[in-house]
DNA sequence: ATGCTAATGATACTGCATTATCAATAGCAA
DNA sequence: TTGCTATTGATAATGCAGTATCATTAGCAT
């Protein structure tokens, strides 16, 4: 992928702007809004190269598909080291900017922890309020 | 399943003796030692009406397989809620008993938490001296 | 403006975990 | 011991995310 395609410029754009990690469904229906006819098989492709040249890296969230955000894999120390929180009730994952630090010392003697992965789970700001379950 | 088959009491013997989240390749394999003839079909049988009962859980870790473990969804709070370790050398996923607590405070203002996932990468006690890396 | 060829759209295909099928087997109640 | 039928083993089928195929389209260098 060397030339700056409308569909690239359409899926790089909407993985930028998004402001947290999409699926490949969410990038092919935001990005559809600039390229009607964008196909699925275009967006598996553009995922994989901006994956390949750093642009994007993939998040995994347990049991669910690959998200993908902007950002490499930003191999210098902890610089973009954060977490995730996904909102149980629209589904969609935030990033956590901040990290509580060393966890070395939940793991039992004689294991090393090299790394850590934080997911919470809840609501995010715009479904706090609706749906709030009865108290009866 | 309501009888007492010699498949089921490998299979539950194997879970509930691992001591750590089997996939059900591993459950295969070594519930095959007592049941050479035993089928993946059945293992997944068995895996399925296991979690109905609610006698084992499900561990699912970032794009990995479900593995699974003895113990129900405990219910009744946090009765039951603790992490998980994953060597990165044997691949071994390993129970956690102990969580720091309330992370609360790392959601962004707004977001309300209502349960979190702390899984821990790095070297298990077997595999942590074996293949160290060179320092040159 | 033209031509080369990378990229696309539509869709067929692959890989793989899990499930369904079905004849044969084996718990277990009587 | 017998008989009923849940369970099993072997394997075909399914579901689905992601990839390959290929004729057509459209960047972009000239």
């Amino acid at each position: 992928m060397e030339r700056k395609t409308r569909q690239y410029q359409a899926i790089h754009e909407v993985i930028a702007q998004g402001g947290r990690p999409l699926l490949s469904q969410e990038i092919l229906e935001l990005a559809s809004k600039a390229v009607p006819q964008l196909s699925l098989a275009t967006v598996y492709r553009q995922i994989k190269s901006l994956l390949e040249d750093g642009s994007i890296r993939q998040v995994q969230l347990p049991g669910q598909n690959p998200r993908y955000e902007i950002g490499g894999h930003e191999h210098d120390h902890d610089h973009g080291h954060h977490h995730y929180f996904q909102c149980r009730h629209c589904e969609k994952v935030f990033d956590v900017p901040t990290c509580p630090g060393n966890l070395d010392k939940l793991a039992p003697a004689g294991f090393m922890v090299e790394d850590h992965e934080i997911i919470l789970y809840g609501r995010c700001g715009e479904c706090a309020d609706k749906n709030v379950m009865r108290k009866h």
